[in-house]
DNA sequence: ATATTTAGTTCGTAAGCTTTACTAACTCGC
DNA sequence: GCGAGTTAGTAAAGCTTACGAACTAAATAT
């Protein structure tokens, strides 16, 4: 009764309402915790009545439990406080982003590992690769003590938003019914979408962000995700991200053909800085290794955050080589490069998510598509 | 009754999927033109009941009319066409993004101007140019033969959504109430938003564009609008698109401060390419000028497009001045930065909508608001 | 003439939110 | 203690909205 029943137009039925604030329900109870029935009704604008009748239904439903009467010193009767079914469910979640391993994990609604499992890859390419990739779930799902919520994916490559992989070349994948295979083999609803684009997600779900921000991925490329008012931005062809192959600088001159040699990249991946450090002689010449990364990556986004008003910048990667000198550089050539109102505070910082952050997106995928929490 | 009663909360009631699909109803109607209620059934999924409802209420508040009957070579009861009341009603557009003068005009629903008044700005700021705009739309009211369905305007600077002008540096405006000064004398419903905005959407609502594109404006300076998925994206503080303030190129080395002799405004703008014009000896000149402009317009749009995956650039401005040579070079240096994949289709052009672009936009923000047409 | 097709309406029903009115259960202050 | 006041939650009734089935209206096709 509760799951989408595929109606054909773009008319909105009554039904649509009360979707929206089912939703509306959960989502502000995964950002405030437990609350009862009167303050969610206080916080959404919704009237006590209605609330109530939408709790009882997602009660029966499993996705929210009564824990038990708040102890308080108020006069009134006490409140009976109500949270999502946190410890009921688990969440499996998908990593495909590392090119030596698939990794995997269950998590609980609040990011929480559980289980964790990995997947060496060894090369694998191509329908390989998807085997590889199911074969980590099914193991995943053996060894879940809960019900599963369901299945999030990350992946590199560019996803359509059926969850077909149109294109990977790393993973030598071409038009992938990546989300279909998967939900097919597992049973479980499963949500599959860009490694960069969940990395944002889960940065804005789990981190400090506010409502519009850019997250840098730095690793084997350079990515990026972006939400815009809370939302992420996909692209016109579900390929939004693709910065690292943009050229920087105009050091060969405005006539320059294209050349990987002055692509974002060639200066910012973790290969290319890990072997311009080791070329390096002497801590003086490590700095400016980093420090000309960050340069380059403030010039590239410069005009990105001219033409967004982005006020917040994430980067993501190896902590040891982003955070400091890396850091600096790319703020200070930012703020160098777009005159800056004075009140027009940028701020620069780097993820506090660590190696969970695509796992974390994954998730942040499944609570959106099941819970409606955005 | 079918003035929004201001809902407090976030939830969502049966009106609210009410709204949408009078919205929807009258989208249908302005994409398509006539059609009879059973067309709109069909094309919006509604049922025919719900669409009749739909349609009498707003034939009753004026907003629709029947045509009378399509003749047709068909079997069955022939068709009553209903239309958007595409003659009776007007919109008060004003622009105010000319540094000489305001702009006004009385538009019908597809653009067409009925009436025409200027004012000249004469140097007028603060107040003054408070008092300069609301006179001009008195004065068009005053000529208005139909009913105003709305007011709206484009004006320079950062403007949030109610409608308050934050700041306007050239106008000399800062914390400006202009859409609450305007609707006030006039009594009229108002909208306001900043020009360069209101432009992309009058690009999206009456030129040839995808759901994704970017509109640059050249003229005093350079700024920027920006469609995702057919929304204005206003950035985090209403202050997007300020593109042309952005260093381009590295030419001074990656250590230089920032300097307005390498903002993109110093190449692209109108009074910047007329003086290097201007200096210029020769036709050959002339082009490099030109190309020059183009080609740093292209080096600061490179990361834009690789990170929002942009496949449509339009270009707003002078014709004589964009068309040609600027464009080809733009979009050159757009291929030659970004190595797009072969299949990825840039496509750039200049806008058709001429001197209007404002105007015309500030139609599609009153349309937005008060029909629900997007 | 009769069947078929298409447009549009009438009537009854299901779903959802709100208002009003109620009960339950607590604290406060004398 | 004990009434007064306060807060949580439920019940019942009513309004709005969209839908489906059945109907009427008016044309063409045979």
């Amino acid at each position: 009764m509760n799951v989408a029943m595929q109606r054909n137009g773009l008319g909105a039925t009554p039904g649509d309402a009360k979707q929206h604030n089912r939703a509306l329900v959960m989502r502000t109870l995964y950002a405030t915790g437990p609350a009862s029935r009167a303050d969610i009704a206080r916080s959404t604008g919704l009237t006590k009545v209605t609330v109530s009748v939408l709790v009882s239904e997602l009660i029966g439903e499993g996705l929210l439990h009564e824990l038990g009467q708040r102890e308080s010193q108020r006069p009134g009767k006490p409140a009976i406080l109500v949270d999502l079914a946190r410890d009921s469910h688990a969440v499996l979640c998908l990593d495909l982003s590392d090119h030596r391993a698939f990794r995997g994990a269950l998590l609980d609604l609040d990011g929480g590992v559980l289980v964790r499992r990995d997947a060496e890859r060894g090369g694998a390419t191509g329908d390989e690769a998807v085997e590889l990739a199911v074969g980590l779930a099914l193991e995943l799902q053996s060894l879940a003590k809960l019900p599963l919520l369901g299945i999030g994916v990350g992946t590199p490559g560019v996803v359509d938003d059926h969850g077909v992989v149109r294109t990977a070349p790393n993973l030598g994948w071409a038009n992938v019914p990546l989300q279909q295979t998967i939900a097919e083999r597992t049973g479980a609803p499963t949500a599959v979408a860009n490694d960069a684009n969940v990395a944002a997600l889960a940065e804005f779900r789990f981190g400090d962000t506010s409502e519009d921000f850019i997250l840098i991925t730095i690793g084997q490329g350079v990515g990026s995700g972006l939400i815009l008012d809370g939302h992420p931005v996909t692209g016109s062809s579900f390929a939004s991200g693709e910065i690292g192959q943009v050229m920087v600088g105009t050091d060969l001159g405005l006539d320059a053909e294209y050349s990987r040699e002055h692509v974002l990249e060639h200066w910012l991946s973790v290969p290319a800085i890990a072997r311009a450090l080791g070329e390096a002689s002497g801590d003086e010449d490590r700095e400016r290794v980093l420090r000309e990364a960050g340069m380059r990556l403030g010039i590239a986004l410069a005009p990105v955050v001219g033409v967004l008003n982005l006020a917040e910048v994430v980067l993501a990667g190896p902590t040891e080589l982003i955070e400091g000198t890396l850091a600096e550089a790319t703020l200070d050539m930012l703020r160098r490069r777009t005159m800056l109102d004075s009140h027009s505070v940028l701020a620069l910082h780097t993820s506090a998510q660590g190696d969970d952050l695509v796992l974390r997106g994954a998730l942040a995928t499944v609570l959106k598509q099941r819970l409606g929490i955005t």
